[in-house]
DNA sequence: CTAACATACATAAGAAAATTATGTATATAT
DNA sequence: ATATATACATAATTTTCTTATGTATGTTAG
């Protein structure tokens, strides 16, 4: 993904968290949303991508499903079930570490 | 560190922050001051903090000071110059990826 | 008085998650 | 004809942590 490495350990929780809200996406299609929300900052790399979507595919918490389209392969993922329910916690741990941080860094506007 | 790995690559900017409010620490106080000011949410370590102090001094961003207070061996450390340059852009760095993050998660706050 | 806990350092083995480089293939634009 | 974009993938390596272990002293509770 981008350049710095405190991106590291948050890939996962920004795929769930793109799939919560756009039902089924294709890896590509992820780099290039996120690409575009951070206005650059954050540049997902194929070789973070695509482990960790095979990963969350592995746990049970992304479904697969294959698809030509202009006659490239797309493979679109969605949550399952325990995807959704995974998600939700996940995001939840991801918002008490932002607090946690910027208590840190910033203590005056904790 | 703590139990999640979203801290994962945010060590090195902690240590450098408190250094930069508190002048001279040292390892062991490093990991209380974090758990008091995260109440108990961010436990660094030993395995992950010395090897980190350690990295940091070799690459001139600390200076450290030996000194045995009550026949204990502390390891005081303080900023470099350089290692005082270096804070300041890795904050800054931190609270883009702070936002970044905000964004992502939780685009209405944005 | 002794066992647990706190203070204070350290390192080694292993795991997790990225980076970087490479590979395949099609489509479009210069 | 070459570069860029789309779209997938994996392998080698690096970084950064976790977990386990080791040394040693001081304090507190049963």
């Amino acid at each position: 993904m981008g350049n710095q490495k405190l991106y590291k350990g948050s890939l996962q929780t920004i795929i769930l968290k793109l799939l919560e809200e756009n039902d089924k996406m294709y890896g590509y299609e992820i780099t290039q949303r996120v690409k575009e929300l951070t206005n650059g900052e954050l540049q997902i790399t194929e070789g973070a991508l695509y482990p960790a979507l095979h990963k969350l595919e592995a746990d049970g918490l992304l479904d697969v499903e294959v698809a030509m389209v202009d006659n490239r392969l797309r493979k679109y993922y969605k949550l399952t079930e325990n995807g959704t329910k995974e998600t939700v916690s996940r995001l939840a741990e991801m918002e008490e570490f932002l607090r946690t941080m910027q208590t840190i860094v910033n203590p005056k506007f904790a």
